[in-house]
RNA sequence: ACAUUGGUCAGUGG
């Protein structure tokens, strides 16, 4: 039994870095799980790659078999319920579970859950039930709440949160203050934004790049160039050099405002001020030649991203894609898509959003209509989104009535029209 | 023997 253990953790362990868990779960299948290691074990491993389906199930087996589930199981199912989308699930476990197996951390993953699905109120009901519960909040989960906020657009609340903490003895960190900087400089509120960086080390908290990188986006949204590369300057004084997201930012700020020349500029100055590119810089540079006319430069780009041994991923070929189907390369985009799908990225919904709106753009909508169905057939559940490209280059071609039949289907599925 | 480990920054579509 111990060696299984060993074995199945062993090979946990690989399909963490391979995401290939097909023999691990040959594996559950053919040992016995006969404790409650093996099954922490195989629950963890499965969410990581995904499997939130399998995971349940073992949780369920274990208990059906008698086994009681410690506090590793249940932070484990905790952590990937909310991870993927399942906060009420992980919610009602934590209702139903002994005291002694929870901890405000358990509380916290809850708290981010309902964040990300935009249910900042409900983070707050739970938060004041988990005080209730004897759970008095720390700094991260308020952070946690910040962030909440800030995402939602209520930087006033978020505001006022921080002063909270204060009251409560919960001093803020250089994460709070951070998650509020994102939010005013994702905001454009750069007012807001410099005078709690200059706050900052008054209150015993010293900007890190993280800060920084908040301001130059900041900046690069309000197409300030001057101010980005002085505050870049600023930066390198103060011993805050920029790294690989600083100029990720610069040059996707550069290439959404068309300066590409510039953007391909500061891509070759990176390397020579110690900052390697990455896939998100190539990609952001791929995508910036593509959207200002420059197919054949970005095809470049992508093969030399690939030669310096670099792996495009689901980004890298989307933008690659929408910049070939932009300009009618459609054999070249569909050489693209069999390339992406043999190594293993199988379309998003943004592939399939891009593709459709390629085949419309060149009056091929029979064609888009096809694939849409038989990617509906595949189980791939379209949202509106899907639809309004179809219905619009319907209308397009003056076929009102397929249009409107189209918008109904929509409607028929819960889809609300926009 | 072994397992879980909470918060903040960059890229793709409509």
């Amino acid at each position: 039994e111990k060696m299984y253990t060993t074995l199945l953790s062993r090979l946990g362990k690989t399909v963490k870095i391979t995401k290939v868990f097909k023999p691990f779960e040959e594996m559950v299948d053919k040992v016995g799980m006969t404790n409650i290691f093996m099954y922490n074990i195989a629950i963890a491993t499965f969410s990581k790659v995904n499997q939130m389906k399998k995971a349940r199930e073992l949780f369920d087996e274990m208990i059906e078999k008698g086994l009681k589930p410690d506090a590793i199981t249940y932070r484990t199912m905790v952590h990937t319920l909310c991870n993927s989308g399942h906060v009420e699930d992980a919610y009602k476990l934590l209702e139903k579970m002994d005291i002694c197996n929870q901890d405000l951390s358990m509380w916290s993953h809850v708290l981010k859950g309902l964040c990300q699905a935009n249910k900042v109120n409900e983070a707050f009901k739970i938060f004041n039930l988990m005080i209730g519960k004897g759970y008095p909040p720390d700094v991260v989960s308020y952070s946690i709440l910040l962030d909440g906020l800030c995402k939602s657009r209520y930087l006033e609340q978020a505001f006022m949160l921080l002063d909270e903490m204060y009251r409560r003895g919960c001093t803020p960190d250089v994460v709070s203050y951070n998650t509020l900087l994102v939010g005013y400089c994702k905001m454009g509120d750069l007012k807001q934004a410099r005078s709690l960086l200059e706050a900052m080390p008054l209150r015993g908290c010293d900007p890190d790049i993280i800060s920084y990188n908040a301001l130059l986006r900041g900046l690069c949204k309000a197409w300030e160039w001057d101010k980005a590369w002085d505050l870049l300057e600023l930066m390198r004084q103060k011993g805050c050099k920029p790294n690989a997201v600083s100029y990720s930012i610069l040059l996707n700020g550069l290439g959404k405002a068309g300066k590409h020349l510039e953007a391909s500029r500061l891509f070759k100055q990176m390397t020579g001020e110690g900052c390697n590119p990455n896939v998100v810089t190539y990609t952001i540079l791929l995508d910036c030649l593509c959207k200002t006319g420059h197919v054949e430069e970005a095809r470049e780009l992508f093969k030399q991203m690939v030669k310096e041994g670099f792996t495009p991923d689901l980004f890298t070929y989307n933008a690659f894609l929408h910049g070939l189907l932009k300009v009618q390369k459609m054999e070249e985009a569909m050489n693209l898509l069999n390339e992406m799908v043999k190594k293993g990225y199988n379309p998003d919904s943004i592939t399939i959003k891009v593709i459709l709106d390629g085949l419309c753009k060149t009056g091929k909508v029979n064609e888009a209509y096809g694939l849409f169905e038989k990617m509906v057939e595949q189980k791939y559940v379209p949202d509106m989104h899907d639809y309004t490209i179809i219905i619009q280059s319907l209308l397009a071609i003056g076929k009102q009535d397929s249009a409107l039949w189209l918008l109904d289907t929509a409607v028929q599925k819960g889809w609300k029209p926009d």
